[in-house]
DNA sequence: TATACTAGTATACTTGAGGATACCAACTTT
DNA sequence: AAAGTTGGTATCCTCAAGTATACTAGTATA
């Protein structure tokens, strides 16, 4: 059995698919939005805004733009009137669903420490 | 059985801790340090700076210290000539492994989709 | 003596993410 | 006809995150 090293070029390695991961949901909203829509389902603009407390119009439009061209999120355009538009998470968005439950995991754990300390 | 809703106030409830936990670990590089030292167990500064590929000496600095304040990493001075100082992840650190994790699975997923489809 | 290494600090600079505000089209309601 | 609703755009602006570059103390090594 040969002798194995840690070195920064097989560590680089391991944190490539950890990059490209946060490449794709960087910024403040991204994972956000996509608690929310998990949490709905499916979700109409107004609401979404309503829900992701603190984001502005031009921001929410951008930021599902940018998962729609990610293929995490659809947006379907309801033939009623006024027009109904209907945000969701695709199933490939789905997938995120490990990431978000550890985050709210670790964030629940985290609030108890920080009040646990005060 | 009482009929129930799904609201933006419930919502915004069950967002929190995913935002607290965004709060900590925001920006480009946190993830990636804590990750390179879960990897290699402990680290000097100067092994980090080559494994966290881009990252220029006063970022790394100072991400550093925002961890340390969050008691997620710790640094060791330990009197040698010349000094070595030994950054190691602290085990509250530990409970970020989940995320770490689930970012990383992610991303292998993504690139195989991503690959898949040239 | 001169050069090199570790672990950073200091300073100046850039840039783009995000915020604030106003506005728009298409439709409905009163 | 006027006001309200949904689902956004269009501009302008700010600030902090991040970059670039140079430099330092203390030690070791050639």
């Amino acid at each position: 059995m040969e002798k194995r090293y840690k070195t920064p070029k097989e560590c680089l390695g391991k944190l490539m698919p950890v990059r490209d991961t946060l490449d794709i949901f960087q910024g403040k909203w991204k994972i956000q939005i996509i608690s929310v829509l998990m949490y709905y389902d499916e979700c109409s603009f107004k609401l979404l805004k309503e829900s992701v407390k603190g984001i502005t119009s031009k921001m929410l439009s951008k930021e599902l733009k940018e998962l729609e061209v990610n293929q995490l999120v659809e947006r379907e355009v309801i033939d009623t009137r006024p027009v109904t538009i209907r945000y969701r998470i695709t199933p490939y968005g789905e997938s995120s669903r490990d990431i978000i439950i550890a985050l709210y995991n670790w964030g629940v754990e985290h609030r108890k420490k920080i009040i646990g300390k005060e």
